[in-house]
DNA sequence: GCCACTAGTCAGATAATCTGTCTATATTGG
DNA sequence: CCAATATAGACAGATTATCTGACTAGTGGC
């Protein structure tokens, strides 16, 4: 009865580029045209009491130098500042300045917007259930 | 009880990137090592009869110069090959050569095996739930 | 206090996208 | 049926996001 042809990677994929359009479409529209997908890591590993490059370029899985090459394009267009880490003389903390929490937060709403808009399409259980299955599909158990 | 913090957004990105990481990780070690994510609009879209650039452009949603650098490349390493198009004296057919359909089976192969690794781990009813979810997740209902 | 390790930068290469321009062919309206 | 317009792809050049390799400076164990 069902077609059951689309495999799941091929459906990810398509959902994620969808989503990520979405909410980055929505971001560029609230005034942060200047940040894209790929800047996207430091927004999120970067926490309250800052981050070094080399953790965040781990957590991202890149080399420290693409993920300078992206926390320097940050600081000059404003949205993180770097300061001397008080710990480690070679070491420079990234943080988020105030234009980059706001940015954070934005990129939040819109995502959580999306979310609502789902909700209402299939119903907040299900959504869960979609949220507990992705968690499982990208558990550690892979060769 | 549950922890409902992680956006959809989120979980969808690590997901897909453990998926492709998994998949195109298999495929090199196939010997296909030479394919990379960007190329896989290439593979998705053209179909038996072939396909023209413009074509497969609009579908992977980027530029005919884009495409054309993709299918170049491909064509360089013999994966597809290139023919006049019979009903249109501008056009050429990009066409999967051999080796390109054995590039594609082999990545399906590597997809479908996640898949069962997926189902061994949660069942196979929830994969299918995943995959309506992710379904409806995609449709066209964005702004 | 030396020596191995580590954080980050500098330099250069490559991959994968974009915009703009051009040619050749197709299509369509008068 | 032909002239105007549109389309397919190629060519040139720029940008973004990644990589590798070599280097500098600071850390920390012994």
């Amino acid at each position: 009865m069902h077609e059951n042809n689309i495999r799941i990677g091929r459906l990810l994929g398509d959902a994620y580029e969808a989503w990520q359009r979405g909410a980055y479409a929505a971001l560029a529209e609230s005034g942060f045209a200047d940040i894209r997908p790929a800047h996207s890591p430091v927004l999120r590993f970067v926490g309250e009491q800052g981050a070094r490059v080399v953790d965040l370029a781990e957590q991202a899985r890149m080399t420290k130098q693409s993920m300078s090459y992206l926390v320097s394009a940050l600081e000059q267009s404003g949205y993180v500042s770097l300061t001397a880490d008080p710990d480690d003389g070679r070491a420079r903390l990234v943080h988020l300045t105030a234009k980059g929490n706001q940015a954070r937060d934005v990129l939040i709403g819109h995502s959580l917007a999306l979310e609502e808009r789902l909700a209402a399409r299939i119903g907040k259980d299900r959504v869960e259930d979609l949220r507990e299955l992705l968690a499982e599909a990208t558990g550690p158990w892979l060769p």
